[in-house]
RNA sequence: GGGGCCGUGGGGUAGCUUGGCCGAUCCUGCGGGCUUUGGGAGCCCGUGACCCGGGUUCGAAUCCCGGCGGCCCCA
């Protein structure tokens, strides 16, 4: 590919300023792309003889660990305490909430044996924990003081998915299923906690640089079970949103139903009100999808499980050691808390910078003989593949303020993608212009009606996220506004997307 | 639910239309060796595969039937 002749009559930082960042493969062949890099990366093994469910490799896993990390702070800092409930529930006790075994019942998988005898109560593999839990909050929750009440778990749920699954995305396992559940003395209260659950998801999603908007479903597309229900939506590179949080009011529904009753200040008794908040392994998706290029992935340094690689650059003969020049400068950065990997595989450094370009290490650190010789050492940032020379005493700072930087430009270029999809319209027609290429979001008026939305969806060939959320959002510019199926006065924007 | 396409080493593929020249191609990976890693993928050697069952045929990766698995499109 003519490297080696560009190379002879390029001086020191060369050619590879030209090429720039690709995202062809990326942004044209999305599907291949991500299945390849999950692959190739070292995310998850998809060859596991189970449909849907995949196995995590170590790289995957430490990724997946530092966002749970995240999460475990932020509960903690929000007053959660983490519970684990088991896996499997009663039939009994899974059939208590109408509503919701009607939306899970064709989903569930059945332990109906044990050994070779059947079982009297068959067992459900938790499809979600509300059944598992409910029964043990109404035994947990007494008074008005035990309230809020707030637990939360990461756990693995079971979904028998028939459509096509995917790693990480649509699965019959969800290993990294997180789920918090509060109990409140009142609506207000929980709807305090939804209003919390928000801004948790927010400091997440910032620590993955990922910009995301928030809907409110629509009547025929709410959790079973629940009052109401907030979903929070990534773009992905082909132009599907991705739900990477749901929050759920549910009333009083399930505390009717599981009998979880408080004593009020005056010796009454209620039902409590409950909430739940929900994110996933789709968490690691959607950072993996968003952030990529065509050389694989690019990890946000919060949680990149190598923050920092450094790849010496031997000479045949040289006087200097570049291996401990190397070693002094990883346990500088070790010390001032950065996460350090000082590559010294016994290969030629050009496969080195492919493979960690490929596993998504934020930035990379070159030291050559150049290098020692005049305290100095190349950074070469992932996101941007630039490349420049930084003097030894510098190398703290300037990795702190490089990294810094990485995080928010993958931030931003996240939110171009976003916005430039997301198009407000005013007729069917509109709409079905810009959904010609199936990417994007529509946001449309409507009157409200579930005849109305559901008309839409078909024409459209779109699902309704919802309306925008808080619902004051959802009213912006909708005065004199028509709803294009029925021609009524318009009283909310919807929001339609092809979907994950 | 309806329709289409496809199953070849660990991964990606060629061969299939027109059966034999396939003792199966190439890339990658893996194992070993060489090279003190020369600022963007070193070289050599080796390893490893026709999804399962039945049929047609002198002969099947190739044709037919069934099963299982995967992908895509439409509802």
């Amino acid at each position: 590919m003519g490297a080696e002749k560009v190379k002879s009559t390029t001086l020191s930082l060369g050619w590879w300023f030209l090429m720039g960042v690709e995202r062809k493969r990326w942004s044209e062949a999305f599907s291949e792309w991500y299945n390849e890099v999950i692959e190739t990366a070292g995310i998850q093994d998809k060859r596991y003889p189970v449909k849907g469910m995949n196995i995590w490799l170590p790289y995957g896993l430490r990724i997946m660990r530092n966002i749970e990390r995240i999460i475990h702070s932020e509960m903690e800092r929000t007053g959660h305490n983490e519970v684990l409930f088991p896996a499997l529930v009663p039939e009994t006790e899974f059939q208590k909430e109408a509503e919701h075994i009607v939306g899970f019942e064709d989903e569930v998988y059945w332990v109906t044996h044990a050994g070779r005898d059947p079982l009297d109560v068959k067992l459900v593999l938790r499809p979600t924990s509300e059944t598992a839990m409910y029964s043990m909050f109404s035994l947990w929750i007494r008074s008005h003081a035990d309230l809020p009440f707030k637990v939360y778990q990461i756990v693995n749920v079971y979904r028998y998915e028939t459509k096509h699954t995917r790693p990480l995305i649509r699965v019959r396992e969800i290993s990294r299923f997180f789920e918090a559940h509060t109990a409140h003395d009142s609506f207000e209260d929980a709807e305090k906690q939804i209003k919390e659950d928000l801004e948790i998801f927010d400091n997440v999603a910032k620590a993955l640089a990922l910009p995301y908007i928030v809907s409110k479903r629509p009547e025929w597309d709410k959790f079973p079970g629940a009052y109401y229900s907030v979903g929070a939506e990534v773009m992905m590179p082909d132009g599907r949103t991705l739900q990477i949080g749901t929050m759920h009011n549910y009333r009083q529904n399930f505390a009717k139903a599981y009998d979880i009753q408080y004593e009020t200040e005056d010796g009454e008794h209620e039902y409590v009100h409950q909430t739940t908040f929900g994110m996933s392994e789709r968490l690691l998706a959607a950072t993996i999808g968003i952030h990529g290029d065509d050389r694989g992935m690019v990890l946000p340094p919060e949680v990149a499980p190598i923050q920092v690689v450094i790849v010496p650059i031997p000479k045949k003969d040289a006087s200097v050691d570049v291996f401990a020049y190397a070693e002094d400068i990883a346990d500088e950065l070790r010390k001032a808390g950065f996460r350090v990997h000082v590559d010294e595989r016994d290969i030629r450094p050009g496969r080195k910078f492919y493979d960690w370009e490929l596993k998504g290490v934020p930035l990379r650190v070159e030291v050559g003989p150049r290098d020692v010789a005049g305290r100095k050492a190349v950074l070469a940032r992932r996101d941007t593949l630039e490349k420049f020379e930084v003097g030894r005493d510098e190398l703290v700072d300037a990795v702190r303020k490089t990294l810094d930087d990485v995080q928010k430009s993958l931030f931003e270029r996240a939110s171009q993608l976003l916005s430039s999809h997301i198009k407000r319209v005013e007729t069917v027609e509109e709409a079905k212009e810009v959904f010609e290429d199936r990417r994007g979001i529509v946001e449309i008026p409507w009157c409200g009606s579930e005849e109305c939305g559901l008309r839409m969806e078909e024409e459209l060939d779109a699902k309704m996220l919802g309306t925008p959320y808080p619902e004051e959002k959802a009213r912006e510019g909708t005065e004199g506004k028509k709803c294009p199926i029925c021609g009524r006065e318009a009283k909310f924007i919807a929001r339609f997307a092809r979907t994950y």
